[in-house]
DNA sequence: TTGTAGGCGTTATCAA
DNA sequence: TTGATAACGCCTACAA
């Protein structure tokens, strides 16, 4: 690799004057500056990113620590929003996951720390909490679609609240009541939250939230247990008082109750509403009729931890805030209006 | 940051011997070495990468290159076999992506170098042929999903020629012979690969492969016009001879197909046999029945690139191996046995 | 406007 | 078995 001392021996002058040049420094002499720069061309030199941070420099690089387990394969675009958001400045993204593993997650921090890094963000590939295990880890570390259970961290998640009011004010809006929902996993955080914004717009269109229109649906993604969905839906088509509209835990419970609405003749949006969550693009825009679903805001996640972290290096240890990002109505054309 | 030469004042003794330690050097006496550990402990030194890599050792970090456009959603398990793979040798991960930008690609590269990354992985999102855009890289450059124009380059590859083989093969096998196909666009690489192997599949059957059932899909994954697979199908279940089993280019065509097979009351796989590509789990595991499909073994792709990254280095500069990985058949619900 | 000296944290060399 | 010294490439402080 090419240094500033052969550079500046090609060119007859001092390291300092090249050191100047190239990080455009204007105390220079055009001349100078000209002839030197031909000649770092022609070299090919490239600064030494080791060399720099140790003179002291900010690190340009920031780690992001991710739990890949059970994924959801929309999730990375966090990864991708913290991409973007940092290239923005110039810095790059050392990365790497614990799948799950304390000792692994343990070991990862040592390796950020070993590299200095100016911060570092943990990436939860769902909503939840996490405790960051980090003995001793002195730089900023946010919570991407995760939160501290002291929330004694800088942390970054959906509204999860607000997603589930928006779905169920937007089939109330349309002028359904008998509304169905089918719900992801009680366990997990998502749930609760959105169910209680379901039953914010229920309150404030005066109607009641009637519970045994809910129905529990399963969360695993990879899980064959899915599929029982299906059999959920069906049973409340067959109901007496069937629902005209169905609000889901997600996308792929949207799809499944697509096949049981088929299976049972009903025609959506016609006779049937649905409305999902996360927008799966592989699922709400390959479903007929496309699919109104609610987006879940990972690559706006990934983008303002970014921000934050870079914004975290000048607060005090104190600084926890905890943002919510909007889940966006998508529309699309798997509900209808009541008339 | 606690460095060397304040663990060796606390212990006494010199820096090189608190060296010596940390690397676990045999020549030095147990004694000193567990009294040093101590304070090693105490003050929790990590080592700084910056001044190890300075000193002139190897890097312990590759870069790694996407071209994040039109990305289908489970291509990043490239990254995690990637990661995966170096995670094994205690290495870390640059990545970066170049948002198929040649400008961003060019200073990318200029970032990595700059880090001096002990070597690059390029992986491409979907199969294609990509011109490395790097002026004056000289550590080894590993292609993933991608090749060279020129072969000039070493790449890890899918084998979409036996993906196509085995998609064919399995409905074949089962006894089909009115064989629908509906591929991807003609004017990405695995389209021709796998029609080549659906090719020699029949022959190998005895079979003429009928280019009359044959239509041409859509690619794009965000494309409206993947809706048009709809209307394909119902146009070929009309046919007086209809197929008996349909090929798909992927998982989504796969999708649309069971809903037109569905508004025509066609039931899979009792008449109609339906095998897709990719293995989107997504919509693999949640169609009903669950989707027969050949897997893209993107994690393996990722997980090889790294693999071939570290023994590349050893190699001289005309080493290009083409390496190709198989497209596995994933056999769930959606073909049945013609009797 | 340009150059010199020194030091960042680590490891290799050589000496004790 | 241990330690002093130099060097890696760069940048800051200071001087010319």
């Amino acid at each position: 690799m090419v240094t500033l001392r052969q550079v500046a021996e090609r060119a007859g002058v001092s390291i300092k004057t090249v050191s100047r040049i190239v990080n455009g420094d204007p105390a220079v002499n055009v001349k100078t500056r000209d002839f030197v720069q031909v000649h770092l061309q022609n070299l090919n030199y490239i600064p030494n990113q080791a060399a720099r941070q140790m003179r002291g420099a900010v690190s340009t690089v920031y780690g992001l620590m991710t739990d890949a387990v059970a994924t959801t394969p929309y999730s990375v675009d966090i990864v991708r929003g913290a991409q973007a958001a940092l290239i923005e400045k110039h810095q790059t993204l050392l990365i790497a996951s614990t799948d799950g593993d304390a000792a692994r997650e343990a070991e990862l921090w040592q390796t950020f720390r070993s590299h200095r890094v100016a911060g570092v963000i943990y990436a939860a590939m769902f909503h939840k909490a996490h405790e960051v295990g980090n003995p001793a880890y002195d730089q900023s570390i946010i919570l991407a679609n995760c939160f501290a259970p002291n929330n004694d961290r800088p942390s970054i998640l959906p509204d999860d609240e607000q997603g589930g009011y928006t779905q169920a004010k937007h089939v109330l809006k349309l002028g359904h009541r008998r509304i169905g929902v089918i719900t992801l996993s009680l366990d997990i955080v998502a749930t609760k939250l959105r169910r209680q914004g379901m039953q914010r717009a229920f309150n404030e269109a005066g109607v009641s939230y009637n519970l045994a229109n809910e129905r529990r649906g399963v969360v695993g993604l990879l899980d064959n247990q899915t599929l029982v969905i299906f059999e959920v839906a069906t049973e409340m088509f067959k109901s007496h008082n069937r629902p005209t509209a169905i609000i889901c835990g997600n996308d792929q419970i949207a799809m499944q109750v697509y096949s049981a609405a088929a299976s049972m003749g009903l025609i959506i949006p016609h006779d049937l509403s649905v409305i999902g969550f996360d927008d799966l693009k592989l699922i709400s825009e390959t479903l007929r009729p496309q699919l109104t679903t609610v987006a879940l805001p990972y690559y706006e996640i990934g983008h303002r931890a970014v921000e934050l972290s870079i914004s975290a290096r000048e607060q005090d240890e104190n600084f926890a805030p905890r943002i919510l990002i909007p889940c966006p109505l998508i529309e699309r054309k798997s509900c209808r209006k009541l008339s």
